[in-house]
DNA sequence: CTATATCGCTAGTTTAGCTAGCGATATCTC
DNA sequence: GAGATATCGCTAGCTAAACTAGCGATATAG
């Protein structure tokens, strides 16, 4: 969430236009978070736990594969509460808990078959609706707004 | 958060450059998400607290009052919470709680000075950051991002 | 004028985070 | 190699902040 709520006074039609980009970016951030709640509703989670599955099929796609530790990490909570997220995910028949194969200490975490189906299935519509307005633009506009949305990315968080 | 975790092949110029756009999105939304979370460390409030503050702030701005009913709609909690949350802000003398002039039973909330200098110091780094990075867009490419934005934000959220 | 609805609140419960610290294992230093 | 130290995931216990149920005061509808 969260963007603008500026006192600013645009003076000109180039600041107006700034200032309508930045409000529009609150708004889609707005929507995007309650897109998110209705998910963890539909799907009767909490939205850290959803969160952390949405992170697993990530780097799952990417190839990676993903420990408890690094769940912690991305989420930036104790690995203490990644265990007890990690058993609710488990029993719920979300992830499961593998053996590392070199380091005993560690697990590797995996998605269920059941896992990715709810999750997409709940979330495809929404990415549809995402592609289908995002495909009318051409290539350069696309590549404009890319641009855009990356140097904005950047300048909140360059981390 | 959340966007594109999705199995998508492109083919095309133009189907790569709209995955690249949805995946610019899913990384805003995480940068964002970062942002806030940096933002109520430093204000030493939880996220909740601060999407209230923030919801109060863009409300007084539009001239508009505010109830607690009001608080609890818009972050989804129930009014109990409300309740509990606003003692947090008001203890922490973020808010007030005044009579409302015509319904003995309802109460109208204000934001202190402290609260929306508070808010400000905090946040207008970041908003100098993004409108660095918008300006240099002239007037028409600006209305296209702001088109498309508003076109995302509708797609994913009709409310 | 009576019945119902709404507003914000209190009381008590549950959820999901936190810190502290442990056993097992891995790695670094000598 | 052997001993010191670091890392991994976990348990135990605490706390913060949500929840549900329901109440008193007030407003509104029939």
């Amino acid at each position: 969430m969260s963007i603008m709520t500026t006192p600013w006074n645009p003076q000109t039609p180039h600041q107006r236009a700034v200032l309508e980009v930045l409000l529009s970016i609150r708004a889609l951030n707005d929507a995007m978070d309650r897109m998110n709640g209705g998910m963890k509703d539909d799907m009767d989670m909490n939205a850290t736990d959803l969160a952390a599955l949405r992170m697993m099929i990530v780097r799952e796609q990417r190839g990676d594969s993903v420990s408890p530790h690094e769940v912690a990490k991305h989420l930036r909570i104790s690995t203490a509460s990644t265990t007890k997220l990690l058993d609710r995910l488990e029993s719920a028949g979300y992830i499961e808990r593998h053996p590392h194969p070199r380091d005993r200490r560690a697990r590797i975490l995996t998605l269920t078959a059941h896992s990715r189906a709810t999750f997409f299935k709940h979330f495809s519509e929404h990415l549809e609706q995402m592609r289908r307005v995002t495909e009318p633009y051409t290539e350069d506009e696309l590549k404009l707004i890319g641009r855009y949305l990356s140097d904005v990315s950047q300048a909140i968080d360059p981390s």
